[in-house]
DNA sequence: GTTTAGG
DNA sequence: CCTAAACAACGCACG
DNA sequence: CGTGCG
């Protein structure tokens, strides 16, 4: 692979991209630079999603049949452009990190340099680090369980959430599942957001017995996992817009409800 | 992927 | 100049 | 605490 780089012109930024030539996605021969590219295309709902949030960056450098390189990054490298603009975030250790905010179209171009396949924002925005203004539903198969049963679940999830006065935004997760956000008023502590997801989560597994679990252990779990712990802090789910890192590089996309029944996620790509 | 140390 | 090496995460459940 | 899980 000839070294060699190409600068992008993103919004008066200058990006550098290093090695745009490097093979990402062998299986369907997308570069590096088709992966910025296509964030490019849907930037506008990448940053509905990420704007201004603290992000982990799921890193895979050489590419997905590398998986052995990939790695989280949490704090941002001390070497990056001046434009970067970065939150220190605080984790329940005690420790923190000082982690990329995804202010714009350059920014995500320039995590996506890195190698980042799947963006990770945390659910505040810069300023509020310790009230997230978004509640995750994260529905995870387990293995074996049809797509139509995350189909069938999704729903009851709304459901609930109406009577509650809240409204949710579903999108594929890009891999097996679906992730249903929820806005709320940044007003609660990470715990609160987790015990409403939580709440949320087993009255949704009383209605579909069989069919929708709470179960931590895999042993245990029979259909469709409700994964409430994704709210807890420092605990995030891939964003919309963002590819995954999977052969057919398939991606997280937003769906209407109506499209919901017979969805096929295999189609967002 | 980037940076740094060492030859 | 070139290459090798180091580095890049952490919370919660359970027993 | 170590292990499982995401
Ligand atoms: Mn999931
Ligand atoms: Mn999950």
């Amino acid at each position: 692979m000839p070294s060699k780089a190409e600068i992008l012109e993103i919004d008066g930024i200058d990006v550098r991209i290093t090695n745009p030539d490097k093979v990402f996605f062998p299986d369907i021969g997308a570069t590096k630079l088709d992966l910025v590219n296509y964030y490019l295309s849907v930037a506008e709902g990448t940053l509905a999603g990420c704007r201004n949030r603290p992000s982990t960056l799921y890193r895979w450098p050489n590419g997905v049949d590398k998986p052995e390189d990939a790695f989280f990054q949490k704090r941002v490298g001390d070497k990056r452009p001046e434009w970067v603009q970065t939150q220190v975030v605080k984790f329940p250790s005690g420790r923190s990190a000082e982690m990329i905010v995804l202010a714009d179209a350059a920014h995500v171009a320039w995590a996506v340099n890195t190698g980042a396949i799947d963006l990770n924002p945390w659910p505040v925005r810069k300023g509020d680090v310790d009230h997230p203004d978004e509640l995750r539903a994260d529905l995870d198969p387990t293995p074996g369980v049809p797509y139509e049963d995350v189909c069938t679940v999704a729903p009851v999830v709304r459901d609930v959430l109406r009577e509650h006065g809240l409204e949710g935004w579903p999108k594929t997760s890009g891999k097996r599942g679906m992730h249903i956000y929820v806005r709320i008023e940044p007003r609660w502590p990470f715990t609160e957001v987790r015990r409403a997801a939580l709440a949320m989560a087993r009255e949704v597994e009383r209605r579909m017995p069989g069919v929708a679990t709470t179960a931590w252990w895999k042993e245990e779990r029979e259909g469709v996992f409700v994964d409430y712990n994704q709210n807890a802090r420092d605990r995030t789910i891939a964003s919309a817009y963002s590819a995954r890192p999977v052969a057919a590089a398939t991606v997280s996309c937003p769906v209407e409800w109506a499209e919901v029944d017979g969805l096929d996620p295999a189609a967002f790509t």
